[in-house]
Order: structure tokens, then C-alpha cells, then sequence
RNA sequence: GAGGGUGUAGCUCAGUCGGUAGAGCAACGGCCUUUUAAGCCGUGGGUCCAGGGUUCGAGUCCCUGCACCCUCACCA
């Protein structure tokens, strides 16, 4: 046995805090003969210094170990927490030059190239005079091996590197006996002490709270996750890059707004304390991307972060990113094309394929993709004709006598009926992309009636997966109509209507506003499919959480004290 | 808001009929200069989500609460 290890004086302090659980933090170390493993003196400073003091969940026996070596480090007067490490190449680029030359096994090219990278500890293989760490940038893992030899006095850092650490390291490449690239470090810094253990080393953070809650983690710990949301900034670059070349202008609207518009939900207030003014977080912009129309900017698009007050559930997170654009002098098929243009070609540069896989589904983004009409689809799912009021009310009733369907017909409007319907029967037999054109025109206030048809708007929404990705319309630039339509009250269940009177943007319509296509898309929805996220808590990176109570310590990301309880009515 | 599920070591998870709290990884001590989840020997580590109840005895059974996940509702 060895003799010195920690098994009886440690024993001691637990059995004399168990007695005495008030006084556990501030129990003296046991009597005990001189120690070498550096371990109580930091016990004894951390439980009787002056300062914090560290309850046992608060402060468990890893981190004490992690800080008794932190100490151990500054006493070889090496700061833990290192400093500015410049000139880092990639791992992704140090294998993509290590592929152009020729490395044996067994072989370091002592002349070679010397290279500077940093990444985070996650394996350690520690032999006796020889360390390989697998260590992962943001580009992936690459191996360092760290012999005794060659790194002369930092070997003493060296031996007290732990999982999670951050390092950086300069070092000349070669391969080993088994072939593995490896970075053969002459020179190393500690960039960050981790003082709290890293997840089980092959399983990553798996438990979704944990993930949601300490995103940090679950971005260094899972590679999978760290992938989607590195392909989530691609696609949205990607998207950026196509508009670009299209001559859209990328602008940035109010997300504070006196009036709320532009869809049908429920949204944030918020109080504007030197104007003493309501004001509401934006539900969308699409009421001030149309006033940019007005003023001449006849391509725009904005990359808007929406809030709206509802339910949260693996398609719906109440803060959300919607890619909304307008093009002068075009219509709602121009919108179609640019939905095409944007998703499958995010698809084929981002995701490297045509064919996505989706939870169990293959979802084929092959264009061009199937242009539907509303009033076929309803005919073709539901069985009756989108014209057949009673009919529809009578199955809409059966539905609802059955429990099938919430909504009670009595309660609404005619096309918010054959609406329900339209949902209850056809929207999840959309998997793969599909364009549903010609919306009943009550359900559209802000679009362009059909020349043939005042109760047909020229709208369509795109759905994939039975999700709605995208609504465009051909918009409505009649100032009259427009004011009319805000004046009419359409009955829902929830009595909400996405047509509540703004008039200045009425006054804006007066002024002229060119014709105009108008397209709205979902980009978490959007990113949901492509990278195979089947909750959108997957691709946000820190998705709202109810704090956790009860929990003063800075630990699990609680929300910040709230300085003054704010309004909470809703409109 | 309704229903279902989950909560045990830093992480991932077992825990039988109610009878002393378990494993792997991680950690600590020891050996080791070519490993790939390194290996071998040894050691320590628990608010069983919280609070109540039943019981001689509760991780386990009952009640209440909390958090998270799923389904539904809401989200035209």
C-alpha cells in the first residue's frame, strides 16, 4: 500500500464533519505527519482561508485536485491561465500539410516545418517520460506528444496537465510507430487550467438539460454538436453570399416597436422608461422591410431575430431567426426561386447532398420542387370542396365531437375553418419540399389578390417535413385595401389577428410602394433539417431554460437577479 | 394548460421482493518513451432532485413540489 496516499487523514475529516456538519467548511486539517502529494495544505487553505468558502457539492474532490495542482503551477512561477499565443494554424490545416509530405512511421521531420497550434485537452496517454494528448481545435483533434527530452523544464507543467486543460504548443511533425500524425512539441504554454472536470471522455454530455444548460460543454465535449452549429453559420453565410449576388441589400429594422405586426402572435412588452412608452419585441419585421421598399432600397433583406409569447416545443423557441427579403418589381414566383436557389443550394455547398436524411426520412431537395394549389390540396386530402362551407363545418364539427380536432367550429369564421382543416389533413403529408400557392385571401391581409379572384391571395407557403420553412407573397401595395384589411376583424379561437391597425404604414403605402415579392424563412426550421436536428434546442445555441430555483451558486447558468418585476399584461 | 416519462458519484448508467450504495470512465498513489477509449496494481469519492408520509427499516412504496424530455393544446 502505498504510504502516501490520502485514504485515512481524509477519512478523518469526513467522519468529523459528518458529526459536525455545521463546522464541515471550517474543520481544521487532522494532525498528520509532513505530506508530499501537495494535497491538504489546499485542503486546509480552501476550508480556513479568509476567503470563499467552498461547500462540498460546491467544491468537489476533483476540483480540489485540479486546484492544489493550479497552485502547484504558479509555485514553477507558470501562470495557468496563460496569454496571447499567436500565429496558431488549424489542425484541419496542419493535417492538409501533413498529407502533402511524406512521413514514416516512427519518423519526426527534424527539419521540417514548425508549427503553432492550441486546442483543449480531451485523451491524455501518460507514460512514464512520454505524453500523448489528443487535443481538439475548433477545426478537430490532432495528437501532441510531449516527451521528457524535448520539453526540458516544462515537463514539470507537463506532468500536471488533466483533462480540459488548454494549451498551446509549438512543435515539428512526424508520425509514430502506429502511423498517427503527431505534432512533436519542442516548446508548450498552458493557455487555460480547467478547474472543473470535462464529461466521460467517448460519451461527451448526453444528458439534453445539461446540454441546453451548459452549452460550453456540450459544444467541446460533443463534436456533433460543435458540427451543427458550424454548418449552421454556413448555410446562413451561404445565404448571405447568394443574396449578395442579387443586388439585395442587407438592412437592420426595429426590433423595439410601438406597434407589433406583420404576423399573428402573441408578443413581449417591454416599457421604454425616458419616453414612458410601450413598447413590444418584435413578432416580425416585414411592416418596416416594406417602408424600405417605399423609400427606394428595392432589394432588401434582414436576418431578423423574432420574439413571440407562445408555447415552447421541439419546433417553436420564443426568441427565433427568420431570413425575411422584398424585391421591387417582382412576385411570389420570384419568391419560389429564390426559396430553391437558397435551400438546395445551402444543401449541395453545406450538407454535400441532395438527399437529407431527417429523423426516419429522406427528404429529396432535387429542384425544382412541386407547385400546389391550396384548394387542390384540400380537395385532394380532405375529400370536399374548399367552396363547400356546410360540408366543411359538418366534418370540422365530427372532428371535434371526436376529439380529433380542438378547435370548435361554431366559434369561427368560414376560412379559418376550412383553414383547420387544411392543417389537420394535408400539412404532414408535405414531406418533401412543396410550394402550396393561393391562400384563401381572408387569411392574408398583407397580400395581393388574384386578378381573377379577389378570394385567392397570391401567397404560398413552403413546407417540408410538414413544417412551414417559408411564406411569400406577392404583396399588397394598395393602400386602400390594405387600410380595409386592418379594419376587419377575423374571428380565430384566440381572437388574435395579425392585422392590427398601423397606420403610418398605411400613410407609407400612400406614397407608393413598387410591387413587390416578399419571402419569409425560417432559418432554425431550415437548419433543423439540414443538419438533422429534430428539436430546435439543437440549433440555438442557448435555448430559454426555466432558471433553475434554488440555486444561489454561479452554477448552472441561472438568469441574473431581476432588477424590477416587469408589466406582464398582454395585449 | 392536459397526459406520459426521467432525476442515483464530476460524466455515462445499473440498483432484483423494501434490508449495509454499485460499475465503467474521470480522479488520487505506484510502474511504464510510441499510445489511440493505452495497460497493470492499489485508493478515495454519494444532499439517491426537494419536502412530507407509511414502515422496525425507503434509492425502492404513497403524497406534494421542482426541473427536464416527449405527445397533445397554443403557435392563423
Amino acid at each position: 500500500m502505498a504510504a502516501g496516499g490520502r485514504a485515512t487523514p481524509p477519512r478523518l475529516l469526513e467522519e468529523s464533519a459528518a458529526r459536525k456538519p455545521a463546522a464541515r467548511s471550517l474543520a481544521p486539517p487532522p494532525p498528520t505527519g509532513p505530506r508530499s502529494d501537495g494535497r491538504c495544505p489546499v485542503r486546509a487553505r480552501l476550508s480556513t482561508g479568509g476567503r470563499r468558502l467552498y461547500s462540498s457539492h460546491a467544491m468537489n474532490e476533483q476540483m480540489q485536485d485540479r486546484r492544489a495542482k493550479l497552485d502547484k503551477i504558479r509555485g514553477l512561477g507558470v501562470d495557468p491561465f496563460g496569454g496571447r499565443f499567436p500565429d496558431t494554424t488549424p489542425h484541419e490545416d496542419i493535417r492538409a500539410a501533413a498529407a502533402e509530405l511524406e512521413i514514416e512511421e516512427g519518423q519526426i521531420l527534424e527539419d521540417g516545418e514548425v508549427f503553432h497550434a492550441a486546442g483543449r485537452v480531451v485523451l491524455c496517454r501518460a507514460f512514464g517520460n512520454l505524453i500523448f494528448l489528443t487535443v481538439r481545435d475548433q477545426t478537430g483533434d490532432l495528437q501532441y506528444g510531449l516527451s521528457k527530452k524535448m520539453v526540458a523544464e516544462g515537463w514539470k507543467v507537463a506532468k500536471l496537465l488533466d483533462l480540459g486543460d488548454i494549451v498551446g504548443v509549438t512543435g515539428r511533425l512526424g508520425r509514430t510507430k502506429t502511423g498517427e500524425l503527431t505534432l512533436w512539441v519542442s516548446a508548450f504554454r498552458l493557455l487555460a487550467k480547467a478547474l472543473r472536470p470535462p464529461p466521460e471522455k467517448r460519451l461527451g454530455l448526453t444528458d439534453v438539460e445539461a446540454r441546453y444548460r451548459r452549452r460550453y460543454v456540450d459544444l467541446f465535449s460533443n463534436p456533433e454538436s460543435r458540427r451543427v452549429f458550424l454548418q449552421r453559420a454556413q448555410i446562413i453565410a451561404y445565404i448571405r453570399q447568394k443574396l449578395r449576388e442579387r443586388r439585395f441589400v442587407e438592412v437592420e429594422t426595429p426590433i423595439l416597436q410601438p406597434i407589433y405586426g406583420g404576423a399573428a402572435a402573441r408578443p413581449f412588452l417591454t416599457h421604454h422608461n425616458t419616453l414612458d412608452m410601450r413598447l413590444y419585441l418584435r413578432i416580425s419585421p416585414e411592416l418596416y422591410l416594406k417602408r424600405c421598399l417605399v423609400g427606394g432600397l428595392e432589394r432588401v433583406f434582414e436576418l431578423s431575430r423574432c420574439f413571440r409569447n407562445e408555447g415552447i416545443s421541439p419546433r417553436h423557441n420564443p426568441e427565433f431567426t427568420m431570413l425575411e427579403l422584398y424585391q421591387a418589381c417582382g412576385d411570389y414566383h420570384d419568391m419560389m426561386d429564390i426559396c430553391e436557389t437558397l435551400i438546395a443550394g445551402a444543401a449541395r455547398e453545406v450538407i454535400g447532398a441532395t438527399v437529407v436524411r431527417f429523423g426516419e426520412t429522406d427528404i429529396d431537395y432535387t429542384t425544382p420542387w412541386p407547385r400546389r394549389k391550396y384548394a387542390d390540396l384540400f380537395r385532394e386530402h380532405v375529400g370536399l370542396d374548399i367552396g363547400d362551407i356546410a360540408a366543411i363545418r359538418e366534418r370540422a364539427r365530427t372532428l371535434h365531437a371526436a376529439g380529433d380536432l380542438k378547435a370548435d367550429e361554431s366559434r369561427l369564421d368560414d376560412p379559418v375553418v376550412v383553414n383547420e382543416l387544411f392543417e389537420h389533413y394535408v400539412e404532414d403529408k408535405l414531406v418533401h419540399p412543396t410550394f402550396v400557392l393561393d391562400y384563401p385571401a381572408a387569411l392574408c391581409p398583407l397580400t395581393k389578390r388574384h386578378p381573377d379572384d379577389p378570394h385567392v391571395a397570391l401567397r404560398f407557403e413552403l413546407f417540408i417535413n410538414g413544417m412551414e420553412i417559408g411564406n411569400a407573397y406577392s404583396e399588397l401595395n394598395d393602400p386602400d385595401i390594405q387600410r380595409e384589411n386592418f379594419s376587419r376583424q377575423l374571428r380565430g379561437e384566440e381572437n388574435e389577428t395579425m392585422a392590427v391597425m398601423d397606420e403610418d404604414f398605411v400613410q407609407a403605402l400612400e406614397y407608393g410602394m413598387p410591387p413587390a415579392g416578399g419571402l419569409g424563412i425560417g432559418i432554425d426550421r431550415l437548419v433543423m433539417l439540414l443538419t438533422g436536428s429534430t428539436s430546435i434546442r439543437d440549433v440555438i445555441l442557448f435555448p430559454l431554460q426555466r432558471p433553475r430555483q434554488g440555486n444561489a451558486s454561479a452554477d448552472e447558468g441561472t438568469a441574473p437577479a431581476a432588477a424590477a418585476e416587469p408589466e406582464r399584461e398582454t395585449p
